[in-house]
DNA sequence: TTGATTCGCAACAAAATGTACTATAGATTG
DNA sequence: CAATCTATAGTACATTTTGTTGCGAATCAA
């Protein structure tokens, strides 16, 4: 039906995106320019305008460049404890040494501003909220859980923190302080396990 | 000693980075500029940039302006179920209902590739959190704690989660979450109260 | 009133942004 | 393979934005 794209097409979107987000990674989103991914890039600036007619749209396609191979299957076999510390290790990991970690603000403040990067940075919290929820899921399958456990605030919770201490408050994140974040999650949700 | 400062100074200064707000909190930091900021104040280009040479000064003192106003005396008269509820009730509206709920998410971006916006954001959460650590602390001090309570990261938590929402997922911050926020944060911080 | 300082304005240079056209290389179709 | 279509790089150019400078008028401090 569709027929297929011509390559040339994908190569350089390829291209000019890779060069936006590390554009983006190294001087925020105010130095993604037409202009300047064609300098970093060697697409010439012609042909970017052509792609990206407007910059806010090429900004908005990097970031959803940025935010999309980040995508796990959760581990859900329990205890909770051990499951909890694996997905938001993994998150820890994430902030700590990918591009997320920088890019990830870039589209917080466009937010503020434009729909479409809202739209994205939500959907991509979601996401991880998902990954978090599956772990509660099936830690109540086990029997693990509390019974008025309140899951949907824990889940929030286990984001929220680690999100607030890399990219708002300066805090640092690492293994110190994972345990004491799933320390604190497991209290709340298996209630008073060795008190 | 210090000779006071010429009014004409602090006049312009104050008419600019107002403007400079104004447009953070309506366009985002990518419109602030010297060109623009003269445009809605009517300070001229010049005395602009002889204020500011550079705009990210510009920015980052309207940065500051933005952070500084909110201070604000915490009640710690206990309980500490009604102390969380009221320290936090006006993070919430300060999120909601002040240009700062705006104007953060600016920051933040700002602050992953530039040193003083990072030093703004981070002294201001620190700020922050030392309301709710006194709230926590005179909890404490009644002897309504829990002996083993993990203080520090409920006061992280009872801060990261509304940014969290607000800025991040796009959740809203109303009463209904409020209250089970603060549900939440008395669970862990007294223990098994009434369960 | 006097001298110093700040401001707005205008003129200007330099850089960035946005648009149009052309020749060439690459892709697709029959 | 040949003919046709399509995307790209390169160039030229108009427009806008950015940054700098000099000067007269207004404001302030003494």
């Amino acid at each position: 039906m569709m027929k297929p794209e011509d390559p040339r097409l994908i190569a350089t979107r390829n291209v000019a995106l890779e060069g936006a987000l590390e554009i983006l990674n190294d001087n925020g989103v105010l130095a993604v320019t037409h202009g300047a991914v064609s300098a970093k890039t060697g697409v010439s600036r012609s042909t970017l305008y052509r792609h990206w007619p407007q910059i806010e749209q090429l900004r908005n396609d990097a970031f959803i460049r940025a935010a999309s191979p980040q995508v796990i299957a959760p581990k859900t076999n329990g205890p909770l404890r051990a499951d909890l510390t694996w997905v938001l290790g993994i998150l820890m990991s994430a902030l700590n040494e990918t591009q997320w970690g920088k890019i990830a603000p870039q589209v917080i403040s466009v937010a503020a501003t434009d729909e479409n990067a809202r739209a994205v940075i939500n959907e991509f919290m979601q996401e991880r909220m998902k990954y978090v929820k599956t772990v509660f899921a099936a830690a109540e399958q086990r029997g693990e859980l509390a019974p008025d456990a309140p899951v949907q605030e824990l889940i929030e919770t286990a984001i929220a923190v680690p999100y607030f201490r890399k990219l708002i408050a300066g805090l640092p994140l690492d293994h110190n302080w994972l345990e004491a974040h799933v320390d604190m999650l497991c209290r709340i949700a298996v209630g008073d396990e060795d008190r």
